[in-house]
DNA sequence: TTAGTACATAATCGAATGGTTATAGAACTG
DNA sequence: CAGTTCTATAACCATTCGATTATGTACTAA
């Protein structure tokens, strides 16, 4: 998987609540599946699903204790996608100090992007 | 739209690389829909379908310039989505000492949640 | 006014998503 | 061994997504 492909899986797999609550659950903690089942109106599967999503993202990651098969979180992905939106901060932080140069970056790295393409 | 909602439509967006590359074009000025089309190998009916899940998350808005209709940056999406992932910054930077105190407060959010739903 | 440009919208289609129920399999428990 | 618990998988279904082509509409320009 490139970088692209990456953020794709990750901001796909942020973009559903149940997936977002089961990283916070399991942000204290690893958790089986049955209690990350609990405290939601779905069926086991459904969440084995959700984990499904979350682990082709690399956002979890699967032990295994008994029959049991905890999930622990993986924040790398994480990382990556905060790292792409943090190209943006200045946008909202209303800090264009360093804006000139950023664009003059952007610009640069687009224009590789369109050579390449061609 | 509830913050859950705002944050699904955001992360939908971002999990698409024709968009982030649409937000990139933007973010060096705003663009009329032919130009942010040209650097891609797709109808524009696509761009525009794209553009709409853009402004629906509320990430671009829409200006007038005779016929055109040039698609502006809006960044206030991304600042909730980055505000999200940062709850999750010390998972990746090995930061642990307000991890307790994270925790905590985790929680307890979870447990206003929970209660809430029943 | 006629032709051209810019954009939007509708209809269509295949693939992916998000849920369900039913069932299988692996590991523990008595 | 028999039964129970934990998890995964299969089959199914409705909906959404991402693209296409065809067409409509609004504005410009000659």
């Amino acid at each position: 998987m490139n970088p692209s492909q990456r953020l794709d899986a990750t901001f796909a797999a942020l973009a559903h609540p149940t997936r977002r609550a089961i990283l916070a659950r399991l942000a204290s903690g690893e958790a089986s599946v049955t209690q990350l089942v609990a405290p939601f109106a779905m069926s086991q599967p459904a969440i084995s699903k959700h984990l499904k999503v979350l682990e082709r993202a690399g956002l979890i990651s699967r032990g295994r204790d008994a029959q049991r098969r905890p999930r622990r979180l993986e924040a790398k992905p994480l990382a990556e996608a905060t790292g792409w939106l943090e190209r943006y901060r200045q946008f909202w932080e209303g800090n264009f100090q360093r804006l000139d140069a950023l664009l003059e970056e952007m610009k640069a790295e687009e224009k590789k992007r369109v050579r390449k393409k061609r």
